[in-house]
DNA sequence: GTAATTGCAAAAGATTTGCCCCATT
DNA sequence: AATGGGGCAAATCTTTTGCAATTAC
């Protein structure tokens, strides 16, 4: 039988914020999206950016991601299986291939017994910010 | 010569919540810090065990974890390079091992230049959640 | 017409900070 | 005695939520 199908509306506000979404590699902030939002919406709200990236979500079209060291999640929406690169000193984030080892379960089976998601985050220095790669360099 | 060397003083409270991320391999909050804290120091507040922690985080004794479903930070003091899995069934949190081709900096060379921390949170469910191990089980 | 969704503003929750006092050095 | 650190409370910041009005269906 067909799953529940949860109703939903194709609001205006909901499509300008997956645009936006889409046509960027920028990992934007909630903030960020509801001043890029402005543009198209200039009524737009922050709580309607928030509940619809929260449903985007919920659907699996949008992803959150933590970072370390800002206060405020970022976005994204590639639906496929990736991780993520931070970089410290220009603070932009883009995506990264997920290593084929984490795909695999083969962590430690005493204890997990069943992998959901994997969500990677690597920090450090982009191509543009140390040219010259090297430890301690 | 040697590095500026950071003045600090060894406060109680700064000892009993080292004690305590040592004691436990729970990954506690601030808060569940604050309470176990308070069975030995009755007045602490919040406040310094937030202080603390961020102390602790700068000189490399804790490490602060963002979880997925929960809006608190947690803590440990492993100081080994580490990964974490995080049953969304309990919410219990554990070490795990940090594969090894994550430890190498085989990431895209073009766009990454130096990795400075891996961040690795794995989500699903423990074996005592989840004893029959299998897929959509 | 019905109910999902919005805008607004208030609320909630986590973490930080100012200030004055105390305790470690 | 000097000053780093603590306690308390207020402030800050991000995200959520209640509600009346709107709008997609």
């Amino acid at each position: 039988m067909e799953p529940p199908a949860i109703k939903s509306r194709n609001t205006r506000q909901r499509a300008v914020i997956l645009d936006i979404l889409r046509q960027t590699k920028a990992h934007p902030t909630a903030e960020g999206i509801y001043h890029e939002a402005r543009k198209t919406l200039p009524n737009i709200s922050l709580g309607t950016v928030y509940r619809n990236l929260n449903f985007l979500r919920g659907q699996g079209l949008a992803r959150e991601i933590r970072p370390h060291n800002e206060s405020s999640s970022r976005f994204d929406c590639n639906s496929h299986p990736h991780a993520h690169f931070h970089c410290r000193q220009c603070n932009g984030m883009t995506d990264l291939p997920l290593p084929p080892s984490l795909g695999a379960s083969d962590w430690e089976k005493e204890r997990v017994s069943r992998v959901d998601f994997v969500d990677l985050l690597v920090l450090g220095s982009c191509a543009g910010c140390a040219p010259q790669p090297g430890p301690q360099n």
